[in-house]
DNA sequence: TTTGACAGGTCAACAGCGTTTACATATACC
DNA sequence: GGTATATGTAAACGCTGTTGACCTGTCAAA
């Protein structure tokens, strides 16, 4: 037997072993980013939820952000839907997603780290994903010349739809109808991929 | 006489008085953000550099966040644009302004702070002045039904392109040709301009 | 069974941060 | 001259993320 559990199941003490201290600090870290933003959420605070010692934070995760890395690495948006349809929907999706992330749908943990995104550790890791999970990908989709000019747009379009929603809370954009401001979003982003010198 | 020098202006020993106090807070802040960043600089590292004590620099601007809005109120770059010139080159003067911010123009200091602007006292400040800085003399400005909604879409676009920026290093977007940029960018924000609803 | 190795966990400390409080000093006014 | 009031100082507070030394329980080989 390879390693049967350490503790023999006895209940009451709380379970050891690299596997479960790792799923349990993740748990933790999850629940409070979530309640409480990433920010807000101390090392000391995610390890005492977790009923485990601040240093194995570091131990497994190097450190808080790197933690906060794992987190987000399974929570790819933006690839998704890239393959999730037809891709002449594809900007409709984005536009979709874009406006109902403006109206404050999606995952509870997701709309909490966009109120943390200030954060530095957070913007960091957002850096990595963006042009990873969305410009990378949709460039590689959309192909030809210019490729990666258009995907950077579309990432500016839809990244300052969340930044002004972040920023000003977007009231004006929320109190509008939403189908025009899907519309609206959506005649921006083909716009952004237009082709430049149009044959003429 | 109202408040002569109280030094005496006797060389060798630093200028006291709150005023020449306050400044020289201010310049070194001014150069150490330019220099190394806003998050990078400590309060104590500004102090040292000024040559006055920590405890200073909240006293006279209640915290290192509030030395930053001191900084950057003197530096409302929006609205300088809008009242700059003509109301119909406005669009233009903006996607100018955003594509060479695109190539890092612009004064030092705006230009390190854009780097730093995922920290959250930056963004905090910057919440701030995006409001009242482009949303509402823009809005203002352009005045009618959706006004505010119009100009949340201009804030978008610009914020997204700058945040794309700090994000990726825009390297595609830089290495493009930039009059074709300045006017893909020119028809996104007179796309967020366009009414709703045309009468048809 | 004894011994050694080692992964897993603990604890206390580190250096840094922004901020505050109590105190000293120098200036201005009565 | 005496006193109120700006101004500046020093030291601490509580917090942060992180690290290194140490303990401990389990397993494998002798």
């Amino acid at each position: 037997m390879d390693r049967p559990d350490r503790t023999g199941g006895g209940a009451g003490a709380p379970v050891r072993g690299r596997e479960a201290t790792r799923e349990r600090i993740l748990a933790s870290a999850k629940v409070l980013f979530t309640s409480e933003g990433y920010g807000a959420v101390s090392s000391r605070k995610i390890a005492s939820h977790a009923g485990v010692n601040v240093a194995l934070i570091n131990r497994y995760f190097g450190s808080k952000a790197g933690l906060l890395t794992e987190i987000l690495r399974e929570d790819g948006v933006f690839p998704r839907l890239i393959e999730e349809g037809p891709p002449e929907g594809l900007t409709e999706r984005l536009a979709e997603h874009s406006v109902s992330r403006l109206h404050g749908e999606g995952s509870p943990l997701q709309l909490s780290l966009d109120d943390s995104a200030g954060d530095p550790d957070l913007q960091a890791v957002y850096q990595g994903r963006l042009k990873s999970a969305l410009i990378e990908p949709l460039a590689a989709y959309l192909g030809g010349r210019d490729a990666r000019v258009h995907a950077s747009l579309v990432a500016a379009v839809l990244m300052g739809v969340g930044r002004v929603r972040r920023v000003e809370g977007a009231t004006a954009l929320r109190a509008h109808d939403r189908e025009q401001l899907k519309e609206r979003v959506l005649a921006l982003l083909e716009l952004c991929l237009k082709d430049f010198d149009p044959p003429e």
